[in-house]
DNA sequence: TATATATTCCTAATATATTAGGAAGACTTT
DNA sequence: AAAGTCTTCCTAATATATTAGGAATATATA
């Protein structure tokens, strides 16, 4: 199973794209850094829980149900 | 509203007790130490994503579900 | 009261999240 | 090819998560 950091970002990339955003969109209306929006998607770094939800406000979907995804994600490859 | 970091201390705390679990015993079951749950459940500290998921197995909950309860603590007050 | 157990508090060290700016590479469009 | 946009990559600094151990405090129990 995919681990969590990785499937976290893919993930968010997948919803972002759906939203039809780019990262530095997303950043600006998550408030957090164009960069750190990359990393994330990269599965380099991984969100707090206060990010999530900013995150999540962003592409306007609960963050539970963005966890969820990533649950799904993980039992994924 | 409730803030983020101290609505997932309050949710932790208490389905940690629903669980009939002490702070060492869940943290030796997630794999993290034993102060560390002390500091999410005061609210110092927030999880990230992975803690979420070692946190949310050692409860036998998904990690979905508690970041919805999450949700839902951070409406009150 | 005394003893044990559980939690909070305190400090310090290390790892990682997050910020910040810019360069390089990829992609699209003209 | 050139220009523009988007993303990745690189480095460095700062904030915070996480580890680690132990003392102090609370809470339960004999």
């Amino acid at each position: 199973m995919m681990d969590i950091k990785a499937a976290t970002g893919k993930v968010l990339k997948r919803l972002r794209l759906k939203a039809g955003l780019t990262q530095e969109q997303l950043a600006l209306d998550a408030d957090i850094r164009r960069t750190y929006v990359s990393l994330i998607e990269l599965g380099q770094n991984q969100p707090t829980v206060t990010t999530i939800f900013k995150i999540s406000k962003a592409l306007k979907i609960s963050p539970s149900k963005l966890i969820k995804l990533v649950e799904t994600e993980t039992l994924k490859g």
